[in-house]
DNA sequence: CGGGACGTTGACGTTAATCAACTACCGTGG
DNA sequence: CCACGGTAGTTGATTAACGTCAACGTCCCG
C-alpha cells in the first residue's frame, strides 16, 4: 500500500467547496453518489504510485496533477496533465499503470475504488459518466499519438499551446502551469528545444510570452498552420 | 452514411464460426447478447471513415484492420491494429475519431452502436466486458505512446516487434501481418528506416527475418535492452 | 549578497529523414 | 516461356532537425 501512504501524507483535509471544477462533469456526477474523502494536495507531492496494486480513484477539484512513468533508463514521460474536473485511475486493470504527482498545489477527493465500481453497477448516470470519461481520455490520448508520432519538435509545442489554450485559458491570456520539463517530458523533447520553440514562436509574432507561466495567442490560425503544414516523420534520436 | 455504404459495399455475409478469436473476451460476450451481422472483409476494404457521425461497433473474428487518422497535409497515422477478438467503435463521442481499412482479409461482426449501449445498459456481463475492453485499450495506447514519446527509430522497430510477437506470435515464427508502410506509419518512421532495423535486428543476431512477413525472435533479452538501454529523448524531423 | 532552481542561448554532433537507385516479387499478356 | 510493368522492399549518400554539452542569465529565498 504505497498509495495508501502517498495519499495519507497529505497534509489532511480541508473542507469547502472549491473553485475551478466545472459542474455537470464526471467527476460532478460521481461526488453526487459518493462524498469521497477531501485531501489538499501540495506542489510536488505524490498522489499515486506506479505499479500499486489497487489504486483509488482520485478527482482533482483544484490544481494540476501528472500522470508519468519512468523508464528502464530513468527517463521519465508524462502521459497527461489532468486539471480540475478530472479523474485519475479510471480503467484500472488490477494495477495504477503511472505514478501521478501535483504540479500544483490544490484539492482532490479521493474515493475507494471498489466505492467507484459499486456505483457504476447502481447508479446509471454515474455510469454513464463515468464511461464518457472514459471515452474522452481515450480521445485525449489520441491527439497526444498523433502529436509524438506525427509531429516535428516545434510542431509539437505549438500543438501543445494550443491545447493549453483550450483547457486552461483565460480570456486574453493563457496559463503553462507546468515547468519547462514538464512540458519537455510530456512533449517527447528537450527543455531547451521547448525553450527555443517558443521564443521563437514570440518572435514569429504567432504568440506573446508574458512570463514564464503566462503567453497570448496572437496568431491562432498561422500557428495551427505550422502544425498542419510541415508535419515531420520520425522521431529524433538522442541518447 | 458514408460508412454505412463501406459496410454495405462488404463482400455479403458468410456463416460460421471464424478461428482466432480467443473465447471469453468481451467480443464473445458481445456476440452472446447480440448476434450482430456478420460479414467478410477484403484485403485494403474500408469499414469505417473518420468523422462519420453515428458509427457502428465492429469486431474483428479474424484478420486485421488498422485504424488511422490522415493529417491535413496528407500523412497517416495509424493509430492501432486490431485483430481476432478486437472492437472497433467503443467509447464514441459522437463521431468516430480514425477510418478504418482491412491489412487483411477476414471476418467481422457488425452492430448498430445503438444496440451496443443498450446492451451495455441492461446486461452486467456485457457492461464489464466492455469497461474492460475501453481500459484495455486505455493501456494499450499508454504503451504506444511511452513508445512514440521516449523511444527512438530502432527501438521503436524493436518494440513494435515484442508486441508483434505477443500479439500474433506462433510457435517459433512470429508474424509481420502488415506492410512495411503500415508499420512506418504506426512507428512514426519512414519504412527506409523500418527495413534498416529490421536487417541490423538481423546481422546482430537478435532475430531472424525468415521472410517479409515472418521473423523469430532469436534473443529477446537484448532486444529488451536495446529498448530500455538507450533511450531517445525527442523526434526526429523530417519534411 | 550568496546560492540554487529554472530558464535561455550558442556551438557541435548524431540520428534519422530525404533523395535516389536498385532488387525481388508478383500477375498479365505476348 | 519470357518480357513487361507495377508494387514492395532494400541499400547508399546526403542533409537537416534536434539532442547534447556547456556557459550564461534570471529569479527567488534565505
Amino acid at each position: 500500500m504505497r498509495q495508501a501512504q502517498a495519499l495519507n501524507a497529505m497534509s489532511s483535509e480541508s473542507y469547502g467547496q472549491q473553485q475551478g471544477a466545472p459542474s455537470g462533469g464526471p467527476l460532478d456526477r460521481l461526488r453526487r453518489v459518493l462524498p469521497g474523502t477531501l485531501r489538499e494536495m501540495t506542489q510536488g507531492q505524490t498522489l499515486s504510485l506506479e505499479g500499486e496494486p489497487n489504486g483509488r480513484v482520485v478527482g482533482i477539484l483544484s490544481g494540476l496533477a501528472r500522470c508519468f512513468r519512468l523508464t528502464a533508463n530513468g527517463r521519465r514521460h508524462i502521459c497527461r496533465f489532468v486539471g480540475a474536473g478530472g479523474v485519475i485511475g479510471l480503467g484500472l486493470l488490477g494495477v495504477q499503470r503511472h505514478s501521478t504527482e501535483a504540479v500544483s498545489a490544490g484539492q482532490v477527493v479521493v474515493f475507494r475504488t471498489a466505492a467507484v465500481e459499486a456505483a457504476i453497477e447502481h447508479d446509471t448516470r454515474v455510469r454513464s459518466a463515468i464511461m464518457r470519461a472514459l471515452a474522452e481520455e481515450l480521445a485525449e490520448r489520441e491527439r497526444v499519438q498523433l502529436r509524438l508520432g506525427r509531429l516535428g519538435a516545434e510542431q509539437r509545442v505549438a500543438d501543445f499551446l494550443l491545447e493549453l489554450s483550450a483547457r486552461f485559458g483565460a480570456a486574453g491570456a493563457n496559463q503553462i502551469p507546468m515547468p519547462r520539463a514538464d512540458m519537455a517530458d510530456h512533449l517527447g523533447v528537450t527543455i531547451e528545444t521547448v525553450s527555443r520553440a517558443l521564443h521563437r514562436f514570440d518572435r514569429l509574432g504567432l504568440i506573446e510570452l508574458i512570463d514564464l507561466h503566462q503567453f497570448r495567442v496572437l496568431r491562432r490560425r498561422a500557428l495551427q498552420q505550422l502544425i498542419e503544414g510541415d508535419e515531420v516523420n520520425g522521431p529524433p534520436h538522442g541518447v
